[in-house]
DNA sequence: TAATTATATAACTGATTTATTATATAACCG
DNA sequence: CGGTTATATAATAAATCAGTTATATAATTA
């Protein structure tokens, strides 16, 4: 029976699906980096807060994200028990790497205001 | 300057994007295997045969298949200078192996009548 | 508790995508 | 040449998708 081989066909094309919009590919690229508070993601794609929170719903209801929420904020980072997590590591690792992107967000402040534990 | 690894990305991205449907992700595994006619994708795929046509147009244009004419038949197959055949490669070799229903072809005759050179 | 901030959701719109139907092209065969 | 087979293309219709605007929720702070 192949039914295991083509549920897992299925499976791994949602993730193509997921990485079929840019803007998707590149959250997880830069999730890839590390865990993102999704301000710094709405500040790193340069695009709308619904437009990002519709993304990562997305990306989260395919089991490829989770979520983490600290005070105010909500951290995202890739899914460490996603199903086709290999998969997915060994293709981001082909793609260009955001790191740079990723640290700008240290270097001209524009994090701080997001990873600081709360002043209290 | 950042031009050269976007436009990698984006030339990526357009590789996730033809990926992003099932049935075009099926016949790049199918292709993965050997090259195909027209005619056995169709079957393989079980679809119609503008839609698969449709599809072929796709990966054509975006340069990671290759077309051959043999009388009138025309027979596919990945782009061995396709600028990312390495990461699709790497890519496909994660997924289901689809050996077996191609395969298939030969042991049931369903290939038969459009590999064989034309008899004259 | 009221105002503010961060994020999510809903409703909608426009664009894109896929498959169908119909037609065109081109090779082959009698 | 006329009919048939294999494939491609065009036009269309239905479905899906991404982004916007508006609103909701929930934590935070004054």
């Amino acid at each position: 029976m192949e039914t295991t081989k083509k549920h897992s066909l299925v499976e791994q094309a949602l993730l193509f699906k997921m990485m079929n919009d840019e803007n998707r590919l590149k959250i997880l690229l830069y999730l890839y980096e590390e865990e993102l508070c999704v301000c710094n993601l709405i500040d790193l794609l340069n695009m709308s807060q619904p437009a990002v929170s519709q993304h990562l719903k997305k990306l989260r209801q395919a089991s490829i994200i989770q979520i983490r929420s600290q005070g105010q904020w909500k951290f995202y980072r890739l899914n460490e028990e996603y199903t086709h997590l290999e998969l997915l590591n060994k293709i981001l690792a082909e793609l260009p790497s955001m790191k740079h992107e990723v640290d700008g967000l240290n270097s001209n402040g524009r994090r701080v205001f997001c990873t600081t534990i709360p002043t209290k």
